[in-house]
RNA sequence: GGCUGGGUAGCUCAGAUGGUUAGAGCGGUGGAUUCAUAACCCACAGGUCGGCGGUUCGAUCCCGCCCCCAGCUACCA
């Protein structure tokens, strides 16, 4: 049994996620969390709202509300609606809680006492009429290149060149329109990671054979271009207060620390939250004084988010010298496209998760989100694939063949696990195809490939239907009670077994399905060895057909999806 | 512009350290079966493996150039 920690990347405080996020990061972190709980190990599995920055005091402001009502509300509806997508987290934190503080501010001291602070003077554009410091993309005009009018600050959407914000003709903010802006000294404070590099190289070193080509190739780019000293505070008012020897920083007051410093912080601050409410001891999972060495790490995210957790936050906690457990694995993900283009919240363009669950149970969603995730490269979402996913998988390869074994026990062996007969050579090769089968699975899910484990399952669903189809105990039961026997109770068998192996895709129906042969869920994942999977409900036992598992997805569901939702362009 | 990843069957994607017939699911066609959610099971798909050129006995897989998509480019997160 080994200790495992896992952190799905944090979801944005800005409003309800859609399912490119979800399908990105979360749902692949819980998938593992559950199989690895499964398997029997310690599994921590942490995340949190990640609640600071620009937009979070604009959505606030839009909203009419002060930043911390907002984020106070926008967290329990964020937290509610993993929930009820199954998310499984140990714990949901919020990076604007007193740990994270307590930390971002410590970690910060600390770097400043190894000399790797450095007060530095900016140029930041101020809007006088919004009364703050904008940040370059906040900015727009028009484009000195190609005089598109519309230029944001750090790049011209339309010739693609790169902009400073004083290149920009006639600029104005986006929060106002106003164009009475200026530019303005501010001074920050850097962490040096130039003077980190060859350290944060060495740790990559040390990590990147085990990291899949996506993470490895993105963590070298930015080692190879050249790493740059970091600005780690901001002008804004809500975050996390810069401090110097635990008290205001002089000449910071209405400064705070970069958002993207603290957020990667709050992963050990939410431990620190869980602790604090469970009891439970979180320097265990990230002190390696204090016994974290034997933790295997494994951090899940979008691809956007690996450079900061490949480089800047390992520059955080290798510059403070202190024995903090780093990650192992490093899964990131590519984008779930929307039609040829992207989830967008502001465009309102696809599915959000609060919307999904309107519309069909979270398994459906689960099941759609895994077997197609963006692993390899980026992933068109389509309505009719996502029809496809629900109806011919989850309806017809597994909710049927659950239905149809438990609903012929019940008919002809009077609804329990029937004795007599020995299993014979169908039997003998069924436990052959199951236990390689089973091992493939089990490497896949070990390996967080998450589309193969998904392949995996579905391909043992199909054994279960190939073992009806040959077994035929509708047939046998004309002349051979107890060869009917041995049929029904292996495919009850079976159905035990595929519950264990789909609860971390999908845990609902997995626990309908064990329920139904009268197993407990989430069970103990299985042992590659498929005689013994499949020998272990003792006859006699009682079994009962659960109600269907999963409804169709009807042409018109989709077709009006389609119009609600935009769907096709 | 630079760097990184991707461009494979109608659709969504695997895969190959270069070598006889490039794979899966879905869709489509044919067949078998009747326990079950008109479900399941079996068989069939000939796609210039983005384009052009090169290396090689041989390239879709190596090299060069080009085109397209995405990400990053450090003050969006």
């Amino acid at each position: 049994m080994a200790r495992i920690l896992i952190t799905s990347a944090l979801p944005y405080i800005n409003g309800v996620k859609h399912l490119g996020n979800l399908a990105g990061s979360m749902l692949p972190a819980d998938l593992h969390a559950r199989f690895r709980r499964a398997q029997g190990h310690e599994v921590l599995y942490v995340c949190a709202t990640d609640e600071h920055g620009t937009p979070a005091e604009l959505a606030a402001a839009e909203a009419g509300q002060d930043v911390r009502t907002y984020c106070d509300e926008q967290h329990l509806l964020q937290k509610s609606v993993g929930e009820a997508f199954g998310l499984s987290w140990d714990w949901f934190g919020r990076s604007s809680n007193p740990p994270n503080h307590r930390l971002t501010q410590h970690f910060a001291e600390r770097l400043e006492d190894r000399g790797l602070i450095e007060e530095r003077v900016d140029q930041m554009v101020y809007s006088i009429d919004d009364r703050r410091f904008l940040p370059d993309r906040y900015v727009e005009g028009t484009c000195p290149h190609c005089k598109h009018p519309k230029a944001r600050g750090d790049q011209c959407d339309n010739c693609g060149r790169l902009l400073d914000p004083t290149d920009l003709i006639e600029p104005y903010s986006v929060i106002s329109g106003s164009t009475n802006i200026e530019v303005r000294d501010t001074r920050h404070l850097y962490l040096l990671q130039t003077r980190l590099k060859d350290e944060i190289r060495a740790w990559v070193d040390s990590k990147a054979d085990a990291w899949p080509a996506l993470t490895r190739s993105i963590a070298y780019k930015h080692l190879d271009e050249g790493l740059i000293d970091r600005g780690i505070t901001r002008d804004l008012a809500w975050g996390i207060p810069v401090t110097r020897g635990g008290f205001p920083r002089p000449g910071f007051e209405d400064k705070v620390f970069y958002v993207w410093f603290d957020a990667p912080i709050e992963y050990i601050a939410a431990t620190v939250e869980w602790a604090d409410a469970t009891g439970g001891d979180w320097r265990r999972w990230w002190r390696l004084d204090a016994g974290a060495d034997d933790v295997a790490y494994v951090q899940v995210m979008g691809k956007d988010n690996v450079a900061f957790h490949t480089v800047s936050f390992p520059a955080t906690l290798i510059g403070s010298g202190e024995p903090w457990k780093q990650v192992d694995i490093l899964k990131a993900f590519n984008w779930l496209n929307w039609y040829g283009g992207k989830f967008s919240t502001s465009g309102k363009r696809g599915v959000f998760m609060d919307q999904a669950l309107e519309l069909l149970p979270a398994d459906a969603w689960r099941w759609y989100l895994t077997a197609n995730a963006p692993e390899g490269s980026d992933t068109a979402f389509t309505w009719e694939q996502f029809q496809t996913a629900v109806n011919k998988d989850l309806a017809d390869v597994f909710g049927n063949f659950v239905n149809r074994i438990v609903k012929f026990a019940e008919a002809k062996f009077d609804g329990v696990v029937p004795d007599g007969g020995e299993p014979g050579p169908i039997e003998q090769a069924l436990y052959a195809n199951v236990s390689a089968k089973l091992a493939e699975l089990t490497e896949a899910m070990e390996a967080l490939e998450v589309r193969k484990s998904a392949q995996a399952l579905r391909a043992l669903w199909v054994l279960g239907n190939e073992y009806l189809q040959e077994a035929a105990p509708w047939t046998a039961l004309k002349t051979d009670r107890d060869r009917a026997a041995v049929v029904v109770r292996t495919g009850l068998n079976l159905v035990a077994l595929f519950a264990r192996v789909a609860q971390p895709f999908i845990p609902e129906a997995a626990a309908k399905a064990a329920a139904a042969v009268g197993e407990a869920s989430p069970g103990a994942w299985p042992t590659p060895d498929g005689r013994a999977e499949l020998s272990r409900l003792e006859p006699g036992r009682a079994v009962a057909a659960a109600e269907v598992l999963f409804r169709k997805v009807e042409d018109a569901q989709i077709a009006e999806w389609t119009e609600r939702f935009g769907g096709a362009d």
